[in-house]
DNA sequence: ACTCTTACGATTGTATGCAATGTAAGAGAT
DNA sequence: ATCTCTTACATTGCATACAATCGTAAGAGT
């Protein structure tokens, strides 16, 4: 699934595998903040390693997309511009209704369960009035649904693809700018798309999830309507 | 007085990138066979630099899907399997589509021409009989074909994406398979789909291309069932 | 005031030594 | 013979020292 950093028990992974995830956490959390450069030297003092591991999670980050090297002057985090935002857009528009076309295939019943569950969830905290930390669990729940319906396509490469390309843009996405009614809405994308897996119905499946994406794409950026793909067969 | 970015174009590139560069030849000229380990001291004697650039390499090579690394062991060459020929198809159906389609909204005319340029070159190689040379100029054709294409998408992401997709498939994709009708019926794709994307005509253009991947999955599925067996000496 | 040169400091790029880890062969016991 | 434990070896993982390179700013010359 995530092939880059050697994923282990947690506790004995070594040292490049726990400065790549310290790194990225530090970029989600906007320690590092777009175009800042991210020193060896510094990363490997504050995290008590040598430079080298250091510089060995960096180059994977570069590769992940997390940061931009510049030759003979270091690794500075990725700018987001709009039209970033646009390109993971086009994409998700395209991967995430396959994914789920391909899930109802192959989707067992443990994994539909599970599913339901976190819909569930998602409900139950959407009925009363969020704070922060509701917005923020339930940024959470989405996207372990999301993440959870990918693997459930049972390809590899297309799973690595979309976890890649979500997770960049995961770190200005949140729920704060949904009123009651796009809550609401949202929720109940998710247990018809459910409902459609459910039933082996692959292309009702795919369709509810490009509505779920083009009704979030309307809260998140300014449309270009004409930028619509056409939708296959 | 030079913008240029500072990027690996020039002669005088890092150790590291350069063996980025031969390991990657390496793979795709069959030194490195799947399965098998890519030691980093017997490069590093081989190449003339220490084992430092060649660590370096190896991780990117990694990240971008070439190698697969066991920690405390080493890095070897992915495996090709069913499977993975099976995903990689199904991405390209999807995500070459999406290209065309979207290059048919962003494509200049020089670009157009280009791409004429390469379906013609590829048109006079198929009229006469082909040697060995003639396959192997035939499939850099053609890659440069979709390559240039796929940039035409004006989605830096889609076009990353597909290649690293692409160029791992394209180590064991030729058309010695191909008959002078499947050859001449290939040709006729590349031809329609610039009539359709020099007509603005998306949907036209895109499914030009899916019935172009679709028509060459049933040559290369059938070459994969009978050289399936492991190689020669 | 302006431009070009140059020296310096900061940072990355590379080489090498040593530690940690996994593999496999062999000795000893059952 | 088979199993287990030990041990030696090959390889990767990490630390450190040194070299190469870039950006900057001071200074000479015009």
């Amino acid at each position: 699934m995530n092939p880059t950093p050697p994923l282990e028990a947690s506790g004995a992974r070594t040292a490049t595998a726990q400065v790549h995830e310290a790194i990225k956490q530090r970029i989600l959390d906007g320690v590092y903040r777009p175009l800042e450069f991210v020193r060896e030297a510094a990363v490997a003092r504050e995290l008590e390693v040598s430079r080298t591991p250091v510089r060995e999670a960096l180059r994977e980050l570069v590769s992940e997309g997390w940061l931009e090297a510049i030759p003979h002057q270091g690794a500075r985090v990725a700018e987001w511009t709009e039209k970033d935002a646009r390109e993971v857009f086009e994409l998700r528009l395209v991967l995430e209704p396959m994914a789920v076309g391909l899930a109802c295939r192959h989707i067992d019943a443990d994994t539909l369960a599970h599913l339901d569950d976190l819909a569930s969830r998602m409900e139950t905290l959407t009925e009363s009035p969020l704070d922060g930390a509701g917005h923020s669990e339930l940024a959470s729940l989405n996207h372990e649904f999301h993440r959870l319906l990918i693997q459930a396509s049972d390809n590899q490469r297309l799973a690595q693809i979309l976890e890649s390309v979500v997770r960049t843009s995961i770190i200005r996405r949140n729920f704060a700018s949904y009123d009651r009614s796009a809550l609401k809405r949202s929720m109940q994308h998710h247990r018809e798309m459910l409902i459609a897996i459910g039933a082996g119905n692959a292309a009702w499946a795919e369709n509810v999830m490009r509505a779920h994406l083009l009704a979030a794409r309307v809260l998140h950026v300014t449309v270009d309507t004409s930028t619509a793909t056409s939708s296959p067969p």
